[in-house]
DNA sequence: CTTCCATATTAGGTACACCTAACTCTAGGT
DNA sequence: ACCTAGAGTTAGGTGTACCTAATATGGAAG
């Protein structure tokens, strides 16, 4: 079960991710997210169903109990590159995601463990998520999107999901980072703007960025 | 230049190495580090002349200035990954080989100062060997093998070159890490073991493991 | 009930890096 | 001079992951 080549773990984690919106996941939204061609990712998913790493049926596609644990494993490893990244190089949290994509394939069980020991077994990585222990215990994340929140509403910003690394450089540069507290001002109707303010400065946010921002 | 496969980026790692000890480097001597057959290698040296990235005559392969530089710029990070496994993960110097082999190709340029500043811009990589600077200037090592050396000559282990774990775990079980003394005791003929001493006790080495040790 | 659109698959083909088996070439030994 | 060993290449073939173009399928809208 152990040591997949980097195009299985991409794919498992994909899958995953997308899993938490989605549940079974259409081999489209799976190839726009891989961004690869609808084709390519309709015969790959017929090999991981060979090898046991998920199910495919009309509705989608189900990763099978070892399939999401070797996703857990991959995601385990990008979060704690992330935090080695911020914590021990000086990274700022807007930076690591692509280099995290890179590493992730590259940490041996061995090297996951010390990393891990060596920051202190830190429980999210820098953008909120929480780390999957090394069993693959994943605890959820019980938030909600700041696009839900109404006028005068406040949250503790708990984590940020985006991979576009100028959506995030914009995130950071507002502030919208984890820990931080936010207060909704003004909710504009028919999916328009909200108006929310980060320690003391006003901000305006297209939903769709504010769907992307979990808060608590 | 920058951004190569690991393939290709293992292709001039490995005839880097080997070029130290046999000028042109011969197809078959490459297969045979890479652990890939000959026709493979001969294959993919004629990819690598058509991209300029390495000369190939009748006596063997040369790089090319910009083949020589992408060599470097992954034996760097190589070095510098191994040198954070032991200095920042508390790895020990025999264990860090096979872990660095797949880091050298998932760290960015980026990263790779990153890491070099982090640690103070270390000079050698934990095996005593010099890490290339940014620019891609390497020292070289003056340096001759231990077993040039005769009865009763001491000297400095200034590295050690080997990439079998099992060896690496060896020698650092003698004590012949860089920085140590040694002392040659006796050295029996006709390519016979030699006795050497390492912080006050005695050990037999033979004279393939003592050419792989490098003594200032 | 049929038309149409979105989603998904099949068919057929490419690039890449590897393999074994067979051939060539060159240098040494007798 | 010839035969042979070693090194290296050519020929032919495999597996993997990708592509485009064409085809099938399954709901919602007319």
């Amino acid at each position: 079960m152990e040591a997949d080549t980097p195009r299985v773990e991409e794919y498992l984690e994909s899958i995953y991710k997308l899993q938490q919106d989605q549940y079974p996941v259409s081999t489209s939204r799976l190839a726009e997210h891989l961004k690869l061609s609808a084709p390519s990712v309709s015969e790959m998913v017929k090999k991981l169903a060979n090898r046991g790493l998920l199910s495919h049926t009309e509705k989608g596609v189900c990763l099978t109990e070892e399939g999401k644990s070797i996703a857990k494993k991959v995601i385990r490893r990008h979060r704690l590159s992330e935090r080695l990244l911020t914590d021990v190089l000086g990274y700022r949290w807007d930076e690591v995601h692509d280099e995290a994509c890179r590493l992730e394939h590259a940490i041996s069980s061995e090297m996951e463990e010390r990393i891990s020991e060596s920051l202190g077994n830190p429980r999210t990585c820098p953008h909120g998520h929480p780390i999957p222990d090394k069993d693959g215990v994943l605890v959820k994340e019980n938030v909600k999107s700041l696009s839900e929140l109404k006028a005068s509403d406040r949250g503790i910003i708990v984590s940020v999901f985006e991979e576009d690394p100028r959506m995030l450089k914009y995130m950071a540069s507002l502030g919208l980072i984890p820990d931080v507290c936010v207060r909704v001002e003004e909710v504009a109707p028919f999916g328009g703007p909200m108006i929310v303010c980060v320690s003391g400065s006003r901000y305006a946010l297209g939903r769709e960025v504010a769907s992307r921002i979990k808060v608590k």
